[in-house]
RNA sequence: UGGCUUAUGGUGUAACUGGCAACACGUCUGGUUUUGGUCCAGAAGAGUCUAGGUUCGAGCCCUAGUAAGCCAACCA
């Protein structure tokens, strides 16, 4: 009985709480209320992964709500995008609904408030209310319309409705408090004059119902038992409650929103309005390319439903603010793919190798096996004749014992294929090489370090290839308040290349993924025709041999570059201290490089940065030593003892652990 | 300057009512291998933002700081 207990994150527990509490598991409901204005992103991934996701751990129903109060903004081709890319992760929502669909129910809350005087029109303008309203500091001052009597606010109110007033002229405010610490609390708006055609309702409104006021009241008409949202909407939920307060029958289920930190990837943008920048200056080729963070971009990109679940999976849920490595990503799709791609070969920066000893015309058709991962891939057939090509990375004429690939003098195995051997090169007039001739042998069982790749130049067939770039150079492109994120752009994000793959390949459809062999994985792109074949890489291999290559020259890492200059410099007396921290359970010899940080970095320390650590409690033994050796330096350099010193160093003198004992002796004398 | 929220290895999350910090990614070794992939074995890396306190014992509790994020759209 290895009862596991698996950890439940802050979500699950409130949950668990409320069934312990009482709650029926049949009256659970969530809901992913996206607003029609964008496509989904992989940030939108999380939040629909935990709503849908609690959904089935406990069987419950997940509605999807689009949030469509504002018809300045949102559009159907929107609503049809996120039902695909909810579709497509493998999520089933209970019912497809809109906030529209609430509209007259919410109209007729809204009367019932000025009825009872929890709701008034005003007729300011936006300036002169957002004065009134104060700032986060000062309170604010009521406005000379908040009296206005019932029947005044509901002549007004009915004539808003009616089309009566112009966008602007008059709003309908809840009354609450204009003092309330909460900004949101301020009399928020609840009805704003807006003449637009809507996607759903179309010229039957020209008034709109705010955020806030819908949300809440469209979780308590669904009967939603558990509102999850965003962290952002946190001081949302004191409103969220005022406004439910107000309807609810305590015999239905009253919605509780919580709060969750949303996901941001290193090196991407999430805001749906800075995507759509890109979209619309032709930075990208859509919401749908590849390089985007979009899950329709993803999806082209050749990333898999299994692949970005398990991603939001492993990313977990919780309240403190996060950038996750694209490189879990990564590993997530690789992951799945490695599983379940079939393997190719393709070749895609050429390089022609004759073997000079396979007779002329001669071909041959050699099984290869589809994929050693999945034992019911089976076999295929790929050409082999007297002229191939192979990368040109694979070749150098002369190299070291740690290059596995080919080079003069030197023998290789062609993967499913023969063991061939270097021996000579044609040049251009340039130097560059343009042939690689080569023996070949027919016993395959010699051991050889490397394998290489390759296709047969008569049966190869052209493809294109887009290769992917992250779209920014910097790990959190719109993080800096001084710097726009169109600034850090990475101008080479797409490489095309005319590369050359097996004649398997022929019949791949759109959207069919492969592993090219030793280079990565890769799928068929919507671009592609019956005449010309496109691929997408979807992302590389694990590359140990290419990291190596790197580090011998690193300056050819422009991307990874920035990294440095972006992450703030510590404080030397901070990193004092933290040495100091585990000081005593350094062995020996790292003890003693740690004492040289400490004396290098004390340098640039001040007597006053020092002093406070004299107070270290006795029992941080490592902190106080760390505190010694720094201020022997600061001696040395021509301190002036004083009596917090003398105090210092002779508590240090008189301590049980002899490493403080024996750096207080040493600078005693 | 007010309110709210958060603080654990490079990154993300754990640690049930206090019991000597775990998992994943990443990094580094070594082995296997017709992919420098996969797989296998192993290692390094945090004493839990700081300073006090309670306790036999604190990442969890208390106090005071510090830092970061969010909040003043007729957006959601």
């Amino acid at each position: 009985m290895s009862e596991e207990r698996k950890s439940l994150n802050f979500l699950e527990q409130i949950i668990e709480e409320d069934l312990a509490n009482g709650m029926p598991q049949s009256k659970l409901r969530f809901r992913f209320p996206p607003e029609p204005n964008g496509y989904l992103h992989i940030g939108h991934t999380k939040a629909i992964g935990i709503s849908f996701g609690f959904g089935e751990k406990y069987n419950a129903p997940v509605n999807l709500r689009f949030d469509d109060t504002n018809p300045a903004k949102e559009e159907q081709e929107y609503v049809d995008a996120i039902k695909e890319d909810v579709a497509w992760l493998g999520y089933k929502w209970d019912k497809e609904l809109f906030s529209s669909d609430y509209f007259q129910q919410l109209y007729d809350w809204a009367v019932q408030f000025i009825k009872e005087g929890k709701a008034y029109v005003d007729s300011q303008t936006s300036e002169a209310m957002a004065e009134q309203k104060g700032t986060p500091t000062q309170p604010g001052i009521d406005g000379p319309y908040r009296n206005r009597t019932v029947a005044e606010n509901l002549d007004l109110f009915q004539r808003m409705k009616a089309g009566e007033f112009h966008e602007g002229s008059h709003i309908l405010r809840a009354k609450i408090s204009m003092q309330h610490p909460n900004m949101l609390m301020r009399d928020p708006i609840m009805y704003r004059i807006l003449k637009k055609h809507h996607h759903r309702t179309g010229n039957d409104w020209c008034i709109y119902p705010m955020y806030d006021w819908t949300h809440g009241e469209s979780d308590y008409i669904e009967q939603i038992s558990h509102s999850l949202c965003s962290l952002e909407f946190k001081p949302h939920r004191e409103l969220y409650d005022w406004f439910l307060d107000q309807i609810t029958d305590p015999n239905l289920i009253r919605p509780k929103q919580r709060e969750f930190a949303r996901l941001n990837l290193s090196y991407t943008i999430m805001s749906k309005r800075k995507l759509l920048k890109l979209v619309e200056d032709g930075i990208v080729r859509g919401w749908d390319d590849p390089r985007m963070p979009t899950i329709s971009g993803l999806r082209r990109r050749g990333y898999t439903p299994n692949a970005i679940r398990k991603f939001v999976e492993t990313v977990g849920v919780a309240k403190r603010d996060n950038i996750i490595d694209v490189s879990l990503l990564e590993f997530c799709i690789r992951e799945d793919l490695n599983k379940t791609a079939p393997r190719v070969m393709a070749v895609l920066d050429p390089v022609k190798l004759v073997i000079t000893n396979y007779p002329e015309g001669k071909e041959e058709w050699l099984d290869a096996e589809n994929n050693q991962e999945d034992d019911s891939a089976g076999f295929r057939k790929v050409p082999f004749s007297r002229e191939l090509y192979i990368e040109k990375d694979d070749f150098k004429e002369e190299a070291n014992s740690k290059y596995f690939r080919l080079s003069l003098g030197n023998e290789v195995r062609l993967k499913n294929a023969y063991i061939i051997k270097g021996e000579s090169v044609v040049k251009d007039s340039d130097g560059n090489i343009t042939e690689i001739h080569c023996t070949y042998s027919e016993d395959t069982s010699k051991k050889v370090k490397g394998t290489l790749h390759w296709v047969s130049i008569k049966h190869a067939i052209k493809a294109e290839v887009r290769e992917y770039d992250r779209l920014f150079m910097d790990e959190a492109p719109d993080s800096h308040q001084d710097k726009d994120f169109m600034e850090f752009l990475n101008p080479e994000s797409l490489k095309i290349l005319e590369a050359f793959v097996e004649p398997s390949l022929k019949s791949a459809k759109v959207g069919d993924r492969f592993q090219f062999q030793r280079l990565g994985y890769f799928n068929v792109d919507s671009d592609a025709s019956a005449e010309k074949l496109v691929f997408n890489k979807t992302v590389g291999l694990r590359d140990t041999w290419a990291k190596q290559e790197q580090e011998k020259q690193p300056e050819t890492k422009p991307v990874q570059q920035n990294n440095n200059t972006s992450q703030p410099q510590r404080k030397a007396i901070d990193v004092i201290q933290q040495l100091g921290k585990k000081y005593t359970n350094l062995p020996e010899a790292k003890q003693l490089k740690a004492k040289e940080e400490i004396q290098q970095l004390a340098n640039e320390v001040s007597f006053d940065e020092l002093q406070p650590l004299f107070n270290t409690a006795a029992k941080k033994v490592g902190t106080r030593i760390a505190t010694i050796i720094s201020l022997g330096v600061l001696l040395k350099n021509g301190l002036q003892r004083n009596t917090d010193i003398e105090e210092f160093i002779n508590n240090a003198l008189e301590d049980s652990n002899l490493i403080l004992v024996k750096e207080a002796q040493e600078i005693t004398f």
